[in-house]
DNA sequence: CCAAAAGTGTTAGGAGTACACCCATGG
DNA sequence: CCATGGGTGTACTCCTAACACTTTTGG
């Protein structure tokens, strides 16, 4: 190299959604220092120089709610000069899905306040988090309609009434149950457990997600266009 | 900021695809000083303090073909300690697409050394840049088939056949000429010329992409499933 | 007149969508 | 016995995929 690159910082973000009460939530913390102090945020923090991108976002995740071992997708790199008023900072911004059972009522540990906002009624963010926030929501809405990941934001098992409550919900639009519930049984991809989930009507069969059969439905192209 | 976070150098890496006689091709570029001098690479540099990610990738895709105005995409961000022997190194990698007749046959300037590979004969390359190739080609064949991505391969006018090459070259396998016509033509996105192209054969018919009508597709979801 | 790419229609099967009723349980 | 969500089948439409022959030109 003939001349000195610019220094850049480099920060990750993580759009944490769960799904709560059959809405789509994310975690958001409250900024306790400038800059934009007091506004809410998506949780994130600088890379170190010995963990990658992931381990940075995973890292991050544990340290703001506990939990490990989730769903995390790398979703975009967000660097305009002006973003952070702090400096030049490039921040590589991820997803992540946690099951409506692991994601902590009252999460938050370093930052002290912390909170899940329904997707429909979020605040003001600081920086462009406003935008990073739409990006995901969007590639969730897309995702949803050719992969699984819908199956990560349930616990182990689930009644198909769940299921569809995680579609719509993150669709945003209702859904007919039959077709919902053909397409589901034509794709093969659950197992149904001997067990049912009482909650106070008929009962509900309790089924588990078959990811094995999935990878072969992948090369065909059978998709999820509920 | 309690602490200093660790400073890391940002590059952007530009995967530039164009079609050269019916074949999908990459341009590389070949390292003319160390870290893996002598092999080839995907052209890119380090972001400049002032510029946007877009902005760096727009200038080096500049600087190695002289083309400007094509299709950019952000690809993915690369930033695995190690990945780099020069230190802590993150890459935000983009996608370009060229048209055909943009192609310069010699591409290069700074780098005395770049030239086009067919993208099913690569050769090794430095880096990690063999998996952020994969990774776009992977991408570049999942857009085909949702977005109109596959026009900005062509010049302004071209044929029917033309254009099923393209989808061809991309996806590595032959497609039914009848039923690629017959979406083609639902779809109502081509406008034909009065012009033919005559290359030796009966003359082809030479359309233009009407782009304008494409966004209303988008939102009926109908798609290009070749 | 021959080779080569351009151009065109039909049919059968499968997936998507819309739609209405009975069932099992708790209170 | 009633309210609530669980659970099921049918008919129509539209897209997909498979498939073969004629046309126009250059050599």
């Amino acid at each position: 190299m003939a001349w000195k690159p610019d220094p850049i910082l480099v920060t990750v973000d993580i759009v944490i959604f769960t799904i709560r009460e059959r809405e789509l939530s994310v975690l958001l913390v409250r900024r306790g220092s400038p800059p934009m102090k007091g506004l809410w945020a998506i949780p994130g923090g600088f890379v170190k120089k010995s963990e990658s991108l992931e381990d940075a976002a995973r890292r991050e995740l544990h340290e703001e709610t506990g939990v490990s071992n989730v769903y995390l997708e790398q979703l975009y790199s967000f660097g305009d000069p002006g973003r952070d008023p702090r400096g030049r900072v490039v921040t590589v911004a991820y997803f992540a899905l946690v099951a409506e059972d692991k994601a902590p009522l009252t999460p938050g540990s370093d930052a002290a306040d912390a909170r899940w906002f329904r997707a429909r009624e979020l605040p003001a963010l600081a920086f462009d988090h406003g935008e990073i926030l739409d990006y995901a929501l969007e590639r969730l809405r897309n995702k949803l309609e050719y992969t699984t990941v819908g199956f990560q934001l349930l616990s182990e098992k689930f009644t198909l009434g769940e299921l569809q409550g995680v579609y719509e919900a993150i669709l945003a639009r209702p859904l007919d149950k039959r077709n919902f519930r053909r397409k589901v049984e034509l794709l093969g991809i659950l197992r149904p457990t001997k067990e049912v989930r009482r909650a106070g009507r008929r009962p509900a069969r309790l089924y588990r997600f078959a990811a094995s059969r999935f990878e072969k439905l992948k090369d065909k192209g059978i998709l999820f266009p509920f």
